[in-house]
DNA sequence: CTGTTAGCGCATTCAG
DNA sequence: CTGAATGCGCTAACAG
């Protein structure tokens, strides 16, 4: 209760008569105490105000209940799904998060890296500022020298090694270029059969694996379906100026895809700058576009579920922590939604 | 490079021939040592894949770099907005920031605040799962009696004396029902004039504010103005069940203002679900509807600007650890958006 | 069931 | 500029 010095172990131990580590047991394995003297130690705890101190009991037990979230956008909402999802299932293994938001900075990240190594995280989910190959941090290293369980989630950095939980984004690029195929693009005449495919960075592996599944799908088909491929970035504003600068000098495709939620809504702002209806072509996108039923509105979209993503990362995580050596990829399908 | 022991700062010592607190002092106060020692310590260190062991610095100076953040929705975008704000003005600061999820739930906000006081942190962030005045947790006599700075973001604890970032609720409700009145409500005929305030619950002091705001105008209007207050949450579902079930049983009203962004879009839904086109009444809310504009929707809404009382909230935390021992409370006003 | 001893890794005394 | 000793708070390991 007093607001001067913090309780300790000891403080209990003086107040009842005991020693630390009676205290220690009684409030940490209670079965090793004798009942009567365990109620008086708690008693004297709760009335002491004693707070465990977690630093003391990590560097003793060397093992922190700490579980470290890297991630460069917290405030996408797919990615505030998967990180709810983490941290609750995190609780209820008893470990804290420790969160960092990098936003996108490589540096950042670096530091956010060392920080868990400082405070022995037991573990780290880790989505990196990009997964372009070229991007080989040198934390991979001291990653990989530690004992630190590390899963990556989303984006993965190429070649590490470290398990991972991605999405099926051959897949989702299929899927999307098979719905346009069955309902859309044949009901098209001529040279209006043309897809245009608005990506992230050219060198992204999410980016062309969902690409890969567009080509795929069109090559199964036999079709003349022509593609073009607007490579950019996972936000709107770059993607909005991209498809503008489109619809500048080529005429209008007879759908478009986007790359993830911004980069759709980058494009469907860049057709209503340009004045252009967007039910007079087809949109599909990838990540949901929340709401829009309410205001009448349909883009199909390939959507994935966070909830289930954070938690197979968590799951994998808690297996690697426990010893499991090989690392492993867990693939998380999304679904079409109309 | 060693994956089996840590290396510690002892291992350095033995590695170059000095002791440990040599090898301490030219890790953290360089200027401390003589600059060829220094290098040859640091070099070491790096070589030898040393990471300082964050535990035992914080045991031993018993201050953390560790701030902790206790939110009840991080997938609320208006949340992680504030998150993302305080990861990054933290940062700068050089704090590490622990997350907490409440998900609603008393206890698991009771547990975060163990942990961060067990954890020693420096300060919280602290956004309870509800502002009414009867939750009275018992962890604000363990958060008084300690040192740990604490401030209260949008929710507050009432009573409960601890500094505060908040929302210019009056004049929220005060704004909305402003622009409903000049430009909306005198253009209705008799009994149309009736105002439908879709709330969160009964007893938050929020949305008491908001609609003591909302009065407080049409008082000064001498207008003839009725206004019907449905209570619920601050979710979709409730509110569209509400609004649901005043629509079945009154006629539809001149205008709907939602007290949030998820009242608002469940009032939307509602209005859809019974065949009324929202455009044949008003519609305002608190909270930004994002991206409408690519639709040509425009739902006025009084937004607050999260990254800014993100910000506010961890620079009062910075002065209250500092040692400013008075409270303060920092209002943010936000602004009408058409 | 309880106590003694010892040490986790680091940084603060105080001396050289 | 460098070192020796000491302790932060807690809990193994081994007694008793």
């Amino acid at each position: 209760m007093s607001a001067g010095k913090r309780v300790t172990i000891a403080d209990i131990a003086r107040h009842v008569g005991m020693t630390n580590i009676t205290v220690s047991r009684a409030l940490n394995r209670p079965e090793m105490v004798r009942a009567d003297t365990r109620e008086r130690i708690q008693r004297a705890a709760r009335e002491l105000g004693y707070v465990p101190n977690a630093f003391a009991r990590a560097l003793k037990r060397s093992d922190s209940r700490l579980i470290g979230v890297v991630t460069a956008s917290i405030d996408n909402p797919f990615y505030a799904e998967m990180i709810k999802s983490i941290s609750r299932h995190a609780k209820q293994h008893d470990y804290a998060i420790m969160l960092f938001d990098t936003d996108g900075d490589p540096a950042l990240e670096s530091m956010a890296i060392d920080s868990l190594l400082s405070y022995q995280a037991a573990g780290v989910i880790l989505s990196p500022v990009t997964d372009e190959p070229d991007y080989q941090p040198d934390y991979i290293k001291r990653l990989a020298a530690g004992s630190m369980a590390v899963v990556q989630l989303d984006r993965t950095l190429h070649d590490s090694g470290f398990s991972a939980v991605v999405l099926d984004n051959v897949w989702a690029g299929d899927c999307a270029a098979h719905y346009l195929l069955e309902r859309v693009l044949v009901q098209r005449s001529g040279n209006q059969r043309r897809l245009l495919v608005v990506a992230g960075p050219e060198q992204s592996q999410i980016s062309r694996q969902r690409l890969a599944g567009v080509q795929q799908r069109l090559a199964g088909h036999e079709s003349d379906v022509a593609v073009d491929v607007l490579w950019g970035d996972y936000n709107l504003p770059l993607a909005q100026a991209e498809v503008a600068r489109y619809l500048a000098h080529y005429p209008v495709p007879a759908a478009i895809f986007g790359f993830n939620q911004l980069i759709t809504l980058g494009a469907l702002r860049a057709l209503r700058e340009h004045g252009i209806d967007r039910r007079s072509l087809d949109v599909v996108g990838i990540d949901r576009l929340p709401y829009l039923d309410i205001f009448g509105i349909s883009v199909p979209c390939v959507v994935h579920d966070g909830y289930r993503a954070g938690r197979e990362a968590l799951e994998l995580l808690l297996t690697q922590m426990a010893g499991e050596p090989s690392p492993r990829t867990v693939i998380v399908r999304g679904e079409l939604l109309q």
